[in-house]
DNA sequence: TATCTTAATGATAAATATTATCATTTGAAT
DNA sequence: ATTCAAATGATAATATTTATCATTAAGATA
């Protein structure tokens, strides 16, 4: 699976002329490992741990590539900084923030055919891609609202 | 109706305990007049222009509170930098990014019930709101990269 | 496999963007 | 009108992002 996604990547370079390099590898392999949402600094920081002498504008360069490629795709919670998540194809999920405690669930396929031909026929526009995120609360964090609402003060 | 919308987010703030201040309420007035989005820059620039003394400070702080309080939403189009909109109650519209020239299309209420349902229920998060950026081409845009891929080279 | 060519890298300087600090101002409660 | 804390603007301090450039290393070629 991962050898195989390794693989596409490796052509989807090479026909668009770019190189497959030691850190372009290491950054896409730590994406496919770690999973999740990872900022700029926190691929940086946690590189660099791993004895990794990569330079952090080689990051901000390969992610840049990796967007425009669209190996990865970027999600911005609110107003805080960009992350970035492996684009695996044919896996398109969506994001549910937790206003609470900030936890992020992935959820899967949304119905979107139906509302993506609305919006094609409404704005003549052919759609590529969309992005969904929706905030809310989990249980925990509905829990203890309800528990803050019903307390005496 | 911008009249009683004023009114409301002065009320908004009062509930909390913050104070309509004059900067607050130019900024305010400055995104319920250009419509559209705006970063923060833009903001400063063109308030800073018609003889405003703000400081750019005074933008972030505001704009973080607006967003606190649900007065204004973040619009994050790829990995650029974060624009703000004021969030009408009652205007609940997304965003068609066109992919060739930038323009971006706002699209009306999105039958999302039904999905926020089913999300609700295999997450069992309560959400509260969603936000959902397509990108595709514009017609201008579709039109020109099928002149591209019939032309000879 | 060794050589060559050029894109890519890492270090870091430069440029931008964001946040913190603090003396002063101002909203609004009294 | 007075009071007082919150808010402001200027700007210093940080943090983030981009540009520069000598060096390295993919990958094409022989």
């Amino acid at each position: 699976m991962e050898e195989k996604y390794l693989q596409s990547v490796k052509e989807n370079l090479k026909k668009k002329g770019y190189k497959l390099t030691g850190p372009r590898l290491a950054i896409l392999k730590y994406l496919l490992r770690k999973k999740g949402h990872h900022s700029i600094m926190d691929i940086y920081e946690k590189m660099r741990m791993k004895n990794d002498r990569i330079g952090i504008a080689t990051i901000y360069r390969t992610v840049d590539l990796f967007l425009e490629l669209g190996i990865v795709r970027v999600l911005t919670i609110n107003n805080s900084k960009p992350c970035f998540e492996i684009n695996w194809p044919g896996d398109h999920h969506h994001h549910l923030i937790c206003k609470g405690c900030g936890r992020i669930i992935e959820f899967g396929s949304c119905n979107f055919i139906q509302i993506v031909g609305e919006i094609e026929r409404v704005t003549r526009f052919s759609v590529k891609e969309h992005t969904l995120e929706a905030y809310g609360l989990c249980p925990k964090c509905a829990q203890k609202t309800e528990d803050y609402s019903t307390e005496k003060i």
